[in-house]
DNA sequence: CTGTATCCATCGGGATACTG
DNA sequence: CAGTATCCCGATGGATACAG
């Protein structure tokens, strides 16, 4: 659901990115230069199911992160894009990936607790 | 519950501080420059109850940001501060913060739409 | 092609009572 | 004081079929 009023900076960001698509989307959205087509977005996510597509592009379009075109044509059209405030989102995430490649991903590494 | 196995960093983080008390919880432990007790938790999140404050706090231990002491005394005393890997995430909490004041609280501001 | 409409299973989280 | 143990509800998300 769109997000509801609260006072903590934090819980409401976690909030408009809470949803179990929305990063999956939010990345495919920022790393196309191009508007990106529903149809697109379902294929490059294989395991999401259009409704939770639609669910998940709605609530993102609500909270003014996701843009929505729609070209009338036929076959219908509809193209998404982030929006600029949605792109202004990358300077937290990028810092979270950051934090999370070298806290959680080094596992990963062969070599392990070299403090 | 403690985090599984994925490829995305973004989501890995979220997966670590999603759970409705987290950042709550987080905070507290942050602004406390002492060790804070259960009970004294429990205070500070008054629509907390003990069942979650303990699964939130328990997912945060395993998880490793937060840390958990006991001292076998009667009555038991148990306190909880962060690790030194839970420190650390403030630095990109902090970028979360910021962004969510500036795009999501200006509302409250009497000066709107001032672009 | 881009969705909606239903129906349904699962699960996070809440209320309450009990315990070492 | 610091938890556990149950029971339970509502929301989230999945499967499938239908529609403009």
């Amino acid at each position: 659901m769109p997000v509801q009023p609260n006072d903590c900076p934090v819980e409401l960001v976690f909030a408009l990115l809470s949803g179990k698509w929305k990063i999956p989307i939010y990345r495919k959205l920022y790393i196309s230069t191009e508007p990106v087509r529903y149809g697109e977005l379902q294929r490059h996510i294989p395991s999401i199911t259009k409704k939770m597509l639609t669910e998940q592009l709605r609530e993102l379009e609500a909270d003014g992160i996701v843009d929505r075109n729609v070209y009338p044509e036929t076959p219908p059209k509809v193209e998404y894009s982030l929006t600029a405030r949605g792109r202004s989102m990358i300077a937290f995430l990028d810092r979270m990936s950051d934090w999370g490649e070298e806290h959680i991903l080094p596992d990963k590494s062969v070599v392990q607790n070299v403090e």
